[in-house]
DNA sequence: GGCGCTCTTGAACGTCATGCAAGAGAAGGT
DNA sequence: ACCTTCTCTTGCATGACGTTCAAGAGCGCC
């Protein structure tokens, strides 16, 4: 138990960090943002980062949690729209994201705590798409087949960006034959 | 015009950096292997693989083009069998260049080289697969959505590896309703 | 035999992620 | 009031990396 503690600070300074590492991921990308110029648009010093987050992955993993979060917590208010405009609003939402997808990819292999979260996401991103799906119709043979797909087109969408249109006539194509 | 030139060795000792470096890719980590490990794999010195390929990047993009070429090859030998079957083996066939997808994506925002070999990838894999699927009976108004879930699904299939089975019901949902 | 080219090498540079040791500042116990 | 203890911050160092520079070595051609 501490005998101590700091005013408040703990947890708003560990969120102030995540959200300029975020800006940073999101607009320089991971790879080029180095630990001594993210440190400086949080206003800190380096060392100062390293006492929040245990490596550089420890703090995309934390960028990816809020960002994930956001976005979910954004998402309950298109949960009564037709599930094909429900996937297109993700895509749109998640694009900004597109660098990192990659970034995840790429640092899963080396990163225990990158893969862990890439295996999180993943599930939760089946668990959504299962549910859309059956709601929306499909069959209960074939639904998983169909997550599966459906979730890497998702990826492929993100990672791939194409005109609007273009987006429309993939995602429908996914959703060919469903009721809703 | 050259006045001068080595016996044979030129593009022999290029090729022969190409296939080390592919090597030490495919099994470590296009990261995880320095420049030094790299060029010791081949026997030379890290200035000599500079001779020969501007930056990393470029030897990047030289390993590709080898192993695209190879599984180019290979493919005409399954050029005859059903449309399923060949999509089959071609994940099978790409799934040791697995690491090096997210690596391509990773690296494509940033280097001129890796992005467009990129898109001269997807180009050649969306003429490949809008063929297959003409071949196979699909109507030509979704062709193009239908090439381009395609080719996401591949990638996803790639990436993230699935078992025998899943890999089948994913592929054969691709294709249904097909005549081949 | 010397010029010029291709190729190779040794040593260096700048940047990066990260580690270490020392300190600042505020509770809490006495 | 002092001193310990804990949280947090900082300056400095380290080792690895990608890449560059300047100097050669070996061969073909005049």
């Amino acid at each position: 138990m501490p005998a101590n503690r700091r005013p408040v600070d703990r947890e708003a300074k560990r969120e102030e960090i995540v959200r300029a590492a975020a800006a940073q991921f999101l607009e320089v990308g991971f790879d080029e943002t180095s630990m001594a110029r993210l440190s400086a648009a949080a206003g800190v010093t380096t060392n100062t980062v390293y006492w929040y987050f245990e490596d550089k992955d420890a703090l995309l993993v934390a960028v990816l949690d809020q960002l994930l979060a956001d976005a979910l917590l954004q998402r309950e208010q298109v949960a009564d729209r037709p599930w094909t405009e429900q996937v297109l609003w993700a895509v749109d939402r998640l694009e900004r994201m597109r660098r990192l997808v990659a970034v995840v990819h790429a640092r899963a292999a080396t990163s225990p705590a990158v893969g862990a979260w890439h295996e999180r996401f993943h599930a939760l991103a089946d668990d959504l798409l299962a549910d859309g799906f059956r709601d929306a119709g499909a069959a209960e043979e074939d639904l998983a087949a169909r997550t599966r797909v459906g979730v890497f087109v998702l990826e492929g969408l993100l990672t791939h960006p194409q005109p609007e249109q273009e987006r429309r006539a993939v995602v429908e194509l996914l959703t060919a034959g469903l009721h809703r």
